[in-house]
DNA sequence: TGCTGTATGTAACTTAAGTTACCTAATTTG
DNA sequence: CAAATTAGGTAACTTAAGTTACATACAGCA
């Protein structure tokens, strides 16, 4: 755990404060796929990511998903921190994209370390703040792009966190994470085909080019 | 300026903080329509508003706009907060939908009040906190309500925002906060009137019943 | 009073996206 | 291996929203 959080971690908070953490926080190592936080479930702490990558999601009344973002080492989810112990609902789903490791912080901790350490404050206030702009851009793409555009933004964006080429998803998981259809993602997926930008596989899609 | 700072912030800010504000801060009256803040200007302050609404827009790709949501009384806006001082631009656009009060903070404050007060540190977390859900709930509606849905919840809100059941705005302006188009706008406009839940004038929506 | 710009109404058409339906191919399982 | 399940391809159709075009109505003012 030490090795870990100081990689993550080590250049950011004060070694008081690493040490804190190594006292108080919990280690977890999660599977790819592992849903760490659900919609109206409580909030019992506070992760820091140090490896891995977690999806953001939103759901409609009808249950259907929407992805919002990705979290990545050295990132913590801002929606999940609060002051308020024990009582405040997710409004988000949380799932590990990639097979994680995250160290959870009980809430308790939260106005301490606020008051003690720089450190932390720095690290909450730029988590807020990149976290609000990640929304941003969310909203940008569903609000001014087309499907096409999302799409192609999708896949880069997943092959990035993932750090391959060959994206391992069918076309109806895709459609449920941009709130599509599968008939619809099929269709756009062959456009980028034909393209030349992709080459389409049952259960993988292989990136040639996306720019 | 210390009676509005009072009424709105009084009762959650310790009296040397409200000492504090009254020394550095800057009151501030615009009317409404007055633009605030511009996307890609340079962040100066931090307003705390202490009357009136200020809206909250982003821009796409050709220049046309999206409305994000309102700031009220007793609120900030969590976007221009900042550690950076002078360095950050800002991502969205800020205009007054009403006649406002306000009293701009200037930066170099933040990391200094965040150390000292208890009360700012709750302060700045709670409005980061309602700014990401507010987020949300604006995407929730571009991603997942029909325009039909959207307009309904815009005149709820406006009429809630300005506290007056008469909304005084043209199809055309309506149509640019929703990032849509004046004639779709003025379609469904007449859908609602037809349905008795409205009434269209030459300038001005008269509410009738929007439940 | 008549002219001009702005606001609104509406028809007709286009387009992106969603839906339904059905097919084939690959994979899994009994 | 045969049957069943799952993934993907594609055509045909529907629908919400955007676009173009033009008509009318109102307000301000010369």
């Amino acid at each position: 755990m030490i090795q870990e959080l100081k990689k993550s971690y080590g250049h950011i908070f004060e070694d008081e404060l690493i040490n804190e953490i190594l006292q108080v926080g919990t280690y977890k190592e999660v599977p790819a796929g592992f849903q760490l936080m659900d919609i109206g479930s409580y909030i019992k702490g506070v992760p820091l990511l140090v490896s891995g990558a977690i999806k953001i999601l939103r759901e409609d009344k009808n249950g259907d998903e929407l992805l919002l973002y990705y979290l990545e080492s050295g990132e913590t989810c801002s929606m999940t921190m609060t002051y308020s112990v024990g009582h405040v609902k997710s409004e988000i789903r949380a799932i590990a994209e990639t097979d994680a490791k995250l160290i959870m912080i009980p809430i308790r901790k939260m106005e301490e370390w606020m008051a003690k350490y720089k450190s932390w404050r720095s690290f909450v206030f730029e988590s807020y703040h990149s976290r609000l702009n990640e929304m941003l851009l969310t909203l940008d793409s569903i609000a001014f792009d087309n499907m096409d555009e999302r799409l192609l933004g999708y896949l880069r964006e997943k092959a990035r966190i993932v750090n391959d080429n060959t994206i391992h998803s069918t076309h109806q998981e895709i459609a449920y994470e941009l709130h599509s259809s599968r008939v619809v993602i099929s269709r756009l997926l062959k456009k980028l085909e034909n393209l030349g930008k992709i080459e389409l596989h049952r259960n993988y899609i292989q990136i040639i080019n996306l720019d």
